[in-house]
DNA sequence: GATTTTACCTAAAACGTTTTCGTTACTTAT
DNA sequence: ATAAGTAACGAAAACGTTTTAGGTAAAATC
């Protein structure tokens, strides 16, 4: 019933808890004899050290923090399985906490994880988050941080991200090579860097290409996050605002999804009227019809990234050489489908 | 830099270990005075109890383990998220591992879980488990354990799930009703009680109106599991055979898209000659042409009940007064969409 | 035969809490 | 003045492990 102990398997066998200990763990001074005793009978009780013992001991948890905007989300759901098997491999448990886009949420749950004494922490920053006192107070802990797509730029951490500002340039360049005249872009909300970098890529590229920027066709999310419905307000406005406008850059394809579906209601063709860029490559965007054109973001690679980066910092804190902070830039894809027209 | 422990304030303040202790956690025969200094002082010394020793005393860790099949999957993400929200209610913290559909990676992460000695675990179950010794095992230790959405009738543990075959009734019942004469299943793969128990609440509406049951009109999933091209191919060669089948309740939503986008490129009407019903409500089936009609299936709710459960549990023996296992079964809701003709 | 080396083992401290059981000093009742 | 009661505190054990610093006997060296 009760979980076996050291103890019990040294009064079983007459020895010490030192040397039990020590067998287990292949010291060299125990004999071959006495740790083939040892080993074997742990086995047949299945002894499973006490974690809280150890850690209390080793000032090690093997687990690690994970806050996260939204699970559910497919970008965000593939980053977390990627951190998962990747931690995994190392042995390490992964507690996962959501701050729901929410920087009063975000700053309860890394101090709920820095009570539980987590070895480092994952953080994907929710959308308000403009000050950053709570994540310094993770480094002022000596705890290693790795942000992760949406990050702070000023935060001394590693950071695993794309670059946006090329994704967009890439994906509104590729409007404009299909023939688009007039480029719209759906920003979504205005804080995370994520938004304000994918706007300058938009931007940058019509500059680049002798073309006008109008701010006019800059739609914001109203409700301040992307959403479906989103794209079908923007897409509502827009087509009454700005008839002339054949090309549109959608910062995440859940909204570009919104605006196709209204622009289908609208009597729109899509490519033929308006072409389509979403951001993300979401699972939908390839089955959906027309299928969308949309910059592929690897997720399940971020995760792992994130998680090798945030394991190298722990291990070279416990070697007391702490590493410089790095910043990995992931490569992101032009995916072509059917919402833009071939170029 | 080091964490702050009760020994320092105790030695700041020139009082034992025991009464800052005492202190913290407001017992009666500390003096008011004592306890204002010692809580003022662990607040500006940010103190935090050191999780593994409180841990190691009390023999709780505040903590639940999560095994599921899949994360990148809209229903389960979904479960997730109902869990870690209500589990946040509580102080609980959550582990997450995933199966991947994998018996032998399931009884890993069990072994994970209970050797990081969680109060408790939660698990949806792999589609290959056939052999429940592992999960045996945890009631064995006295560990509260609750199943949700994929169980194993056999096991004495509290279950959370939806009636499979009452929804597939509900769901075959409508295409009936709304005039198909020839109905196909797509049935996913063989093992999971849910694929059996759909099968089954589709097998009975039949003849419950009187149809007549078709064997050959079951299509089993050739890969083992549910995807968008089982979708498309179980399409393909239904169109073939069965060019007479007018109608076709399908597994999982995820199936029913890859079924219709097939369909589309065969050319073939949705609903006018072919009626489609899905299960589960993924958000997708939404907002794709044709939105589709399904199945909802609460997986937030699910998460929640299930958390609860196990928490009722966990408190119960504490108490030393154990729980029976109880069964939940959530109600679904069929969500008519264009996908089938309105009846 | 005395010394060093080697092989194997253990006692004890430490990690940071919680909790039981005292102890002390004071107040109140007799 | 003595007994009884109360208020406030603390010593110490316990949770289960890891690791340091010995310790003892046998084997090897001179």
């Amino acid at each position: 019933m009760k979980p076996v102990t050291l103890k019990e398997i040294a009064e079983k066998l007459n020895i010490s808890v030192t040397t039990v200990s020590k067998a287990l763990k292949d010291y060299p001074d125990v004999s071959k004899k006495t740790k083939a005793l040892v080993k074997e009978l742990a086995e047949t009780l299945n002894y499973k050290p006490n974690s809280f013992a150890v850690h209390l001991r080793t000032k090690e948890s093997k687990t690690i923090g994970l806050v996260i905007p939204e699970i559910v989300h497919h970008f965000f759901s593939s980053v977390i399985k990627g951190i998962i098997s990747e931690a995994e491999k190392e042995g390490y448990l992964v507690i996962i906490l959501q701050s729901n886009e929410s920087y009063e949420l975000e700053k309860k749950q890394i101090d709920l994880l820095l009570s539980h004494r987590v070895d480092g922490i994952l953080i994907s920053l929710a959308n308000g988050t403009a000050d950053f006192k709570h994540l310094n107070a993770i480094l002022e802990q000596d705890k290693p941080l790795v942000m992760f797509d949406k990050i702070a730029k000023l935060v001394k951490c590693s950071k695993v991200i794309i670059d946006d500002q090329k994704a967009a340039f890439i994906a509104t360049q590729h409007l404009i090579d299909s023939g688009c005249k007039r480029i719209a872009h759906f920003r979504g909300p205005l804080l995370p860097q994520n938004s304000i970098d994918r706007f300058l890529g938009y931007k940058k590229a019509l500059l680049a290409n002798g073309m006008e920027y109008d701010p006019r066709l800059v739609y914001l999310s109203d409700c301040g996050e992307n959403s479906f419905d989103d794209g079908k307000v923007n897409a509502a406005q827009l087509y009454k605002d700005h008839s002339d406008v054949d090309g549109i850059f959608i910062n995440t394809d859940l909204v570009a999804i919104g605006a196709i579906s209204e622009f289908q209601k609208l009597g729109v063709q899509i490519p033929e009227e308006i072409s389509i860029v979403g951001f993300s490559n979401w699972f939908m965007s390839s089955v959906i019809s027309p299928t969308i054109t949309t910059i592929d973001q690897p997720g399940y690679v971020m995760g792992q990234t994130a998680f090798i980066q945030l394991y190298k910092e722990i291990q070279a804190l416990k070697k007391g050489t702490p590493l410089q902070p790095e910043t990995i830039t992931l490569e992101t894809a032009l995916i072509k489908r059917e919402s833009t027209k071939g170029s």
